[in-house]
DNA sequence: CGAATAGTGTCTTTAAGACATTATCGG
DNA sequence: CCGATAATGTCTTAAAGACACTATTCG
């Protein structure tokens, strides 16, 4: 039976209700870390746990309510400049029976890449949210632990096939603040020069924008050109990952 | 507001109904074209169209949902060794409102590649579901045709880094076979000397069976080796397609 | 035999990675 | 001056793609 001819003679409401929330993987670099975006829960269940912003999804595109939840959580509102160059997509549904102890839950996880953004201000409704080292973001609620690990994985690979890494960084930035976003999501340094050179020559991935920085850096070195980002949407060839032989297995 | 916070105090039979189903985007390679598993639509609305199969999600977890969709509409039970080798993950899930004319259907849509199946047999349950080539798959019910396209090119990318391209012909297989399954999926033919070094350079996509056909192909040529998937899920180096330079701006 | 296919060999081009080098800045 | 970084250069190795070629089998 489809899903069609099914509905046809079905009132929703003669079922076991199903509820349907959006989840939010906001992640952003601080300090040369990756962190994510967490809120502190006050009701039970897990009371007093983190976990991921979310929120139950109205009548609006499930995207509208991603944003939204972003929006409402980190007290920046839409227009203002911050949340426009947010990156967001779909990462995966979460919806076995028993995740949430108190009904069916089907959650639409979705992951944001973000530029460092102030933190969420207290006295605002955003008050419980902060963002955490995503080392450091174990032990949430629900099956978060899981969300926010497919989340990472997916950024990981993002970064090799497409010029997302850009969303981390402002409007103009130095090839040098983009290795510092590679290093961070993947969690291993890489050689200064090569990325240099690789970076420049995948083409739409960066344009210069002829300016340089004002200063050099803070430890020493010259000032560095500054790039904006190129209009590729998949960067080839890629930047793949050093590969650990293992992974793939 | 956090997602439990809000549940906390909510009754959803308070809220306009949403109702979850599980469509499924169904692959397979029949005379060497791509095909996709579509229904006839007996009721309103889009009567008479066609559409993806699926249903509603019953209590079980959606992975389930999807595999039972797929038994139900393709007449094939599970422990039958037909639908076990069904390759099966999460596509994407669809939730604009008025997706669907009657009420707030958020459908979370899955990707299927199976190796060929018998045409759904008529006098079953599936009698209305068959398999058309996915150039002829156009005009479906609701939004079926972005499902579609989604899944398509979700399919066409996961051929380059997986070997999910074994999930399309049987347990023992031919390099030949192999190749054409990239060229049915990437809609393009390959170089057959260049694909056949490839395939057996990278590590723990197919190992031998030390084996061959029991005869050649049908017209003419040698008898070819036989082999089976190996144990790595992800392929390095990767099978990229040919890069057309305009497809990533 | 002729056509088609399996499988291998060779060469060129491109890209990745290791490493060195030069230049420029802050302190 | 010293240490750090930006940016470029060089060399080696791996991989992709074009193409040729042999061997085998069907009709």
């Amino acid at each position: 039976m489809d899903e069609a001819s099914f509905l046809a003679g079905y009132d929703p409401r003669d079922y076991p209700a199903v509820a349907v929330t959006v989840d939010v993987v906001a992640l952003t670099i601080r300090d040369g870390r990756l962190c994510v975006l967490l809120v502190e829960r006050g009701a039970q269940p897990f009371a007093g746990r983190r976990a991921l912003p979310g929120g139950f999804a109205r009548d609006e595109p499930l995207d509208a309510a991603a944003i939204r939840e972003l929006s409402e959580e980190t007290g920046l509102t839409p227009g203002e400049g911050h949340l426009e160059r947010v990156h967001l997509e779909q990462l995966k549904t979460y919806g076995d029976p028993g995740r949430d102890p108190r009904m069916r839950v089907v959650s639409v996880a979705y992951l944001a890449f973000a530029p460092s953004l102030p933190e969420p201000t207290a006295g605002s409704d955003a008050a419980r949210a902060y963002w955490v080292p995503v080392e450091e973001a174990t032990d949430l609620a629900f099956d978060h632990d899981e969300v926010l690990a497919d989340g990472l994985e997916r950024a990981r690979s993002k970064l090799e096939y497409t010029p997302s890494a850009t969303a981390f960084v402002g409007t103009e930035f130095t090839i040098g603040e983009l290795r510092q976003v590679y290093a961070a999501v993947w969690g291993e340094e890489l050689h200064a020069g090569n990325f240099h050179r690789k970076v420049l020559s995948v083409p739409g991935f960066v344009e210069s924008t002829g300016e340089t920085t004002a200063r050099g850096g803070e430890r020493g070195g010259p000032k560095a050109k500054l790039y904006r980002a190129g209009d590729a949407r998949l960067l080839h060839p890629a930047l793949l990952r050093p590969t650990r032989e293992d992974r793939v297995r």
